[in-house]
DNA sequence: CCAATTGCCTAACAGCTGTTAGTTAGGCAA
DNA sequence: TTGCCTAACTAACAGCTGTTAGGCAATTGG
């Protein structure tokens, strides 16, 4: 037919998908349903492609969801650690750990489908794949166990907190929004504000004694 | 053969799995490797039956799961209900929130299979089954709710958070823990105690200003 | 302008999934 | 003894899964 030339106007461009189109389509997917019934078909369709074409650029679905699970720790990685370094010379604890819970609550909520995703389906990939995420993971651990071991040893966090168990608690309780965060009931901004007051300060109201 | 009579003495009785038995296992293995990856052959191989049997006792594996996801709930609430109901008459906010604290956790960690696999699998199950849920999790809710609105107000709790955020925030650290707790590291009942102190006091050394 | 490379497509594979139907054997009541 | 109920079994189904092989058109480099 004649219309082969003209229906090629309103066509996808031919390259327009590749490496990274699938990539943000495995990401937003795998957030929202979990990584069990994400299938590569749903990939493929999602992305425009066909099943098959996904081995062009993959060697298989442990390689897909690895590389989202690496860029989604980097994404909340360089988020914090730019917060933190924006800050002025002196300052103080407080400061500091806002700005800390905030970078990694916004890369949660606001900003990137890599991070959210990882923290949704880490704990239902393959053994394997959960190790080979381990490297970036632990980076980004130490990032903050730096960060609070500085604070302690200044005095400014009390002493008898363990740092490791400290980490796990807080990151714990930030992914944990995920679960329920609905950006009609209010920002991330806000919820950071009230994630940071909490945890610096708890929330029984205090006795002058 | 003359052994058929003696045979059915080491035999596994009739009876013994029943639905019970295939709840348990079930409960076991979706906490320890997710709701996708499990499937109705695998919780018949575990509960030495075959997979077809298991539409005896069940209607579909919907209805394994909301059953699991049920029981669940019900394990951590009564757990926290008995624990706030069985302290002496005038007991402050303090002691409250640590017993209800520790009460779930302790159900998450020590207890039940029900409860963790209940956090585990809530995010990765057909919205079907977790709408079913959602009755019997509004409860709980509800319960929690009422506890910290008790306390705000007493003037026990600071007045400018909000119950339902802050509800959530603490059953969303509690419930974190499950992808990091290691027996072998420290005890629930340790980890609870730590939980509190944050949670009612903060991280940040006072100053006597 | 030709050749090579890129990026996709089609068709098929073996294996696993939830589910159904029909069968069988033990225990209990009449 | 007869007959029902319970709790399992076997075998098969349609559909989906990750993965592979081979083909084909468009783009790009020489």
């Amino acid at each position: 037919m004649a219309n082969t030339t003209a229906s090629k106007l309103n066509e996808i461009p031919r390259g327009a998908v590749g490496r990274g189109g699938v990539l943000d389509v495995a990401a937003r997917l795998f957030r929202e349903q979990g990584y069990g019934s994400v299938s590569l078909r749903k990939i493929a369709a999602a992305a425009g492609i066909k099943a098959g074409s996904i081995y062009y650029h993959f060697g298989s679905k442990d390689e897909i969801v690895a590389a989202v699970l690496d860029a989604g720790i980097q994404v909340v990685h360089e988020s914090m650690r730019q917060a933190v370094s924006a800050l002025p010379e002196g300052a103080g604890a407080e400061a500091i750990l806002r700005a800390a819970i905030r970078a990694h609550l916004r890369a949660l909520l606001d900003v990137s489908d890599y991070s959210s995703a990882n923290v949704r389906i880490f704990g239902q990939v393959p053994q394997s794949v959960r190790d080979a995420n381990l490297h970036t993971r632990r980076a980004y651990e130490a990032e903050w166990d730096n960060l609070l071991s500085r604070l302690q040893a200044d005095g400014e966090l009390k002493r008898e907190v363990d740092i490791r168990r400290l980490r796990l608690m807080l990151i714990g309780a930030l992914n944990a929004t995920l679960e329920w965060f609905d950006p009609h009931r209010g920002s991330a901004e806000a919820l950071s504000r009230t994630y940071a007051d909490v945890f610096l300060n708890g929330i029984l109201e205090r006795q002058e004694t």
